[in-house]
Parts: structure tokens; C-alpha cells; sequence
DNA sequence: TAATTATATTCGTTTATATGAATATAATAT
DNA sequence: ATATTATATTCATATAAACGAATATAATTA
């Protein structure tokens, strides 16, 4: 057996799309295999301990996953993201002016 | 012209619908045409100002309508909900248990 | 008009969330 | 070992959300 799908809460889910930075942060992670948090901070213009503290918040959910490399942390989709979780955000990135 | 449909932020929609309280009455809402406030009080054996007060949130976002009937007051899914925000709806009703 | 039923709102308080500033940790290079 | 770079965490505080209890409003009926 490989990828069981991690649950998630969908008001937990919700929640954490509710937060503009973390929206911002998984638009940013959808379309591209991984990105550094020093990359995103740049993107985003946003502190480093905030950009850190969103991230680790979507990470406890199982909405992201991150790998070390050296020195940097490389954050990405969970590849055990629910179907419908990643439909919902199609559907958000697709429609609406994140 | 008909149908403008109404405009909402994401994160203010995703905030809705993270308390556990207001995704139940979207639930509810969803499929059927309209329910009073008893009804959905009774539904959700929650006590009525908190009902209410959920409800008017929903309503001034623009995501449900409500309409007077005599003492009752009928709350329906708004006509003009856009459709990314249906889109999520349904399939977050029917892949988890509200 | 008074009483009743249905719904909405206010008030005070509690709990949760987010943030800036500072600091800690972790890996690498010198 | 020290310095540097990247990232995470802590602390204190500010802001927002949610709730129970009480009360107000609105329509209806007697």
C-alpha cells in the first residue's frame, strides 16, 4: 500500500485558507513542485517568522510537506493532500484573485 | 440583465465556513429550497441567538438570503452566490461528514 | 391593547488568532 | 571553534470571534 490520504477537518481546512497569507502561501506552492521559505518571503513581502509560523501551521494540518536541503527548507503540497481539498483549491486559484 | 452575481473575498468566505456551526446550517441549506430559523434550531439543537447570529453572518457575506413569512423568516442559499463558492460547497458536502 | 410566538441584538466575558520583536536552532563554511 | 545564512520558536500583546444570558423587535392573535 502507498499514499493514504491524510485526513483533514474541512472547518480546520477552511480555516486555514481563511488567513490571507496562508492563501497566498498555497497559491504560490499549488502550481510549482517546492519553494523555499526565503523565496516565498520575497514573494509574499512578508516577514520571515510570520511567512515561518503560516507555514508551519499549513505543515501540522497535512496541507503542506517540507524537505531539508542544506540549509534551506523546501515546502510543497502534501502528495497525501484529500482529493477534495485540492479540488477546492483549484477551484479557489482558478476563480478568484488570491 | 438579470443575476449580478455577488462578489465575495475568499478568505471572508473560507472564514465562514470554518466554524463548525455555520457550515452545519450551509449544510442544511444546500440542498433544500428553505428552512426557518426554529427548524434549523431545532436541526441543530443549538440555542437560538447563536443560530441567528450565525446566520446573519452568512447572510450579510451574501451567501444565503433570507425572506419574511409572517413570524418566520425563511433562509434559502443566496441566487447570487457565485459559482466557485457552490463549487466548494458541494463538494466539500459530499466528501466529509458535516 | 395585551399576550404570544419567532427572531434579532446587545452586553460582558472568554477563547482563539495573529503579530512584532527578539532569540533560538540548524546546517554550512571558514 | 566561529561566523554566516536560513529557518523556527518564544514572549508579550493586540485583535478578532464566539458564546451565554438577557433583552429587544416584529408579526400575529385574542
Amino acid at each position: 500500500m502507498s499514499s493514504n490520504l491524510h485526513t483533514i477537518a474541512p472547518t480546520d481546512f477552511f480555516k486555514a485558507l481563511s488567513d490571507p497569507t496562508r492563501l497566498a502561501l498555497l497559491a504560490l506552492l499549488f502550481d510549482q513542485p517546492a519553494q523555499c521559505v526565503c523565496d516565498l518571503v520575497n514573494t509574499l513581502e512578508q516577514p520571515q517568522p510570520t511567512v515561518s509560523r503560516h507555514l508551519g501551521h499549513l505543515k501540522r494540518l497535512g496541507i503542506i510537506d517540507s524537505e531539508r536541503h542544506g540549509t534551506w527548507m523546501w515546502y510543497k503540497m502534501s502528495d497525501t493532500l484529500p482529493a477534495w481539498c485540492a479540488q477546492i483549491l483549484k477551484i479557489t486559484f482558478a476563480n478568484t484573485n488570491i
